[in-house]
RNA sequence: GCGCCCGUAGCUCAACUGGAUAGAGCAUCAGACUUCGGAUCUGAGGGUUGGGGGUUCGACUCCCUCCGGGCGCACCA
């Protein structure tokens, strides 16, 4: 639909020799306004300093539509354009859907282009929080919305598998280990605390016995760090596929150390004049690219800080000829991404092409009641409790249904209610409605089982009241709504809409009925209800959610 | 103190990135199908968009300032 009037309005503006100018087209808030409306009489206005009305006047006089698609075109306000469309228009295009199915809503937009999404990384020291849950729902969303707008993606897991963190996590997971065997063996003071330490130390006993007391210390340590790792590793991957979030690559920090490319970027810095020492240490000369302070690359101890590696890292994402670059971070990392971007384009890359999406903060609530989390205390809360209390498709849909600049709040009532209140259960409800409705016309008869050509003899150009128009409508926007929630890395527009067309559809079906006596009219009406499963069943597939059949 | 995010209906949040009369859900109140799923639908009330200035045809959106909340500001990640 935008793009046919699009199209349209362009050859009008060149026919009128207005060049340079493309036009905005948007979805008035109004339904009194038409289904398109545009703003570009009041653009030009400004350039051609003429009165808005009359320039949109020239442009409505020039434009040339095809018979049956546009029926009314207005001007309106101060200057607007508005478009109105044929019911023809919209109830045709759901020929298109069914023809389409799975893929309805998919483009091309992204021309292929390389893309890496990295979300989670979080330290291996630790169960994933419900911090890092919602990070992994708009890491993911985000990718599986950049694959339906024709990008090839890799989902990416920094995994901070090196420096003082593992030493600490080995030393306390040794700790624990030897307190099985004497329980006054000290702990270190700021050692991790949690309980599945204990666990991995259980597990290392049963596999090692004492071995690892008669070790010496260095090698114990290596042992506890191996075995805590993978216990960890596995941990998190566990808990992320039952989010049904999947990597195709965790990259290990500590190949950057093995490989060179931690001392390959300090040199390359050292020639460009942007790194010295000072206090025995190595410091990024941030300041010379415009920031506010130098920073520390490499300690006194000689150790690197996490920032070098980060650069490393960035660098190798373009080395491995990543395009586009999405950074999933949470709030608290905004004050290292400055660094991150002044380095990678010191070392001559193009920092643009890295795009940061950053969320805000999660908290529960509990019967009204916000739900203290401290690591300290028993009453943390971590991701895979979250999913045991209210499963896998809620948290998703909670994660993802806010926009991620927002601070979040977490309602776990809502979450577990099943009930109209709860905005998931009324998309999977329309969903499973449907699904219901279509068992039905096949039991009358109307339908064949098999999807094949099932509405092939449907006229759709019977569907002409209000509300079966509307849905419509509403049904071929999906792909625009999937091509703008990806390139804005807003994913919560999705849920929204998608509730709109649940809202649009529960109307229709309480408006009219689906299988009546004229065969024709059922047919057509089938077809469109199929197609709003359609959208509905792509919509909670791009989220991760499952589209239940019956509930 | 400095930087970033947020402040919109009683509550949780939108507002297509500067557009027309700021919209949904929940809550409250009043209604609706004797056959396809009432986990539904229709309607009503509810607002100085935190306050104050500015920019312009037009501001929730951009700029300045103040207030309130969150997150950062390491030789932690």
């Amino acid at each position: 639909m935008k793009k046919y009037l699009e199209q349209k309005i362009l050859e009008a503006l060149t026919s009128l020799s207005y060049t340079d100018t493309i036009p905005t087209l948007e979805r008035p808030k109004l339904e009194q306004h038409g289904d398109v409306t545009t703003n570009v009489a009041m653009v030009l206005a400004r350039k051609a300093g003429k009165n808005p009305r009359a320039i949109a006047e020239e442009i409505v006089n020039a434009l040339r539509f095809d018979p049956g698609t546009v029926t009314n075109v207005e001007i309106a306000g101060p200057g607007f354009i508005n478009f109105r469309f044929s019911g023809l228009f919209f109830t045709r295009g759901i020929g298109d859907i069914l023809k389409q199915s799975e893929t309805f809503g998919r483009t091309a937009e992204g021309r292929k282009k390389k893309t890496q999404v990295e979300f989670v990384s979080a330290n291996p020291t630790g169960p994933l929080s419900v911090g890092h849950g919602r990070q992994a729902a708009i890491g993911d969303t985000i990718a599986t919305l950049l694959e339906w707008t024709g990008h090839e993606v890799t989902r990416e897991y920094y995994y901070n598998n090196a420096g003082r963190q593992m030493r600490k996590l080995a030393e306390s997971t040794y700790a624990r280990y030897r307190q099985l065997f004497d329980p006054l063996a000290p702990f270190p003071e700021d050692g991790y605390q949690g309980e599945y330490i204990r666990v991995i130390a259980e597990e290392l006993k049963r596999s090692q016995g004492d071995r690892l007391l008669s070790m010496p210390d260095e090698e114990a340590l290596e042992v506890c760090k191996g075995a805590s790792e993978a216990a960890l590793f596995e941990a998190i991957r566990k808990v992320l596929a039952r989010m049904n979030v999947r990597f195709d690559v965790f990259f290990n920090e500590d190949s950057l150390y093995t490989s060179g490319a931690l001392d390959d970027v300090v040199s390359e810095l050292r020639t460009k004049g942007l790194a010295y020492d000072k206090d025995g240490a190595v410091w990024f000369k941030a300041t010379a690219l415009g920031l506010e302070q130098d920073r520390v690359m490499i300690k006194s101890t000689g150790e690197p800080t996490y920032r070098l590696p980060d650069i490393a890292y960035h660098r190798e994402k373009f080395r491995r000829g990543f395009e586009l670059v999405v950074d999933v971070f949470g709030a608290d990392h905004i004050a290292t991404i400055p660094d991150v971007l002044a380095g990678i384009q010191a070392l001559g890359y193009d920092k643009t092409r890295v795009k940061v999406v950053i969320h805000q903060f999660v908290t529960l609530l509990r019967d009204g009641q916000q739900v203290k989390m401290s690591k300290r205390q028993a009453n943390f809360v971590t991701l895979e409790e979250l999913i045991d209390e209210v499963g896998p498709d809620a948290v998703r849909f909670f994660f993802i249904m806010r926009s991620i600049s927002s601070h979040l709040e977490f309602d776990l009532n809502l979450a577990k209610e099943q009930s109209e209140k709860n905005p998931m259960y009324y998309l999977q409800y329309a969903h499973a409605r449907i699904a219901s409705i279509l068992r039905f016309a096949e039991s009358e008869g109307v339908l064949t089982a098999q999807e094949q050509n099932r509405f092939a003899t449907a006229d759709v150009s019977l569907l002409k009241e209000e509300s079966e128009v509307a849905l419509a409508k509403l049904l071929m926007e999906f792909p625009d709504i999937v091509l703008s929630s990806c390139m804005s890395f807003e994913p919560h527009r999705l849920p929204g809409y998608l509730g709109d067309v649940a809202t649009a559809f529960h109307k229709f079906y309480h408006d009219h009925r689906v299988v009546v006596p004229e065969r024709d009219l059922s047919l057509a009406r089938l077809a469109l209800c199929r197609a709003a499963q359609i959208v509905l069943a792509n919509g909670l597939k791009i989220l991760g959610i499952s589209a239940p059949e019956r509930m």
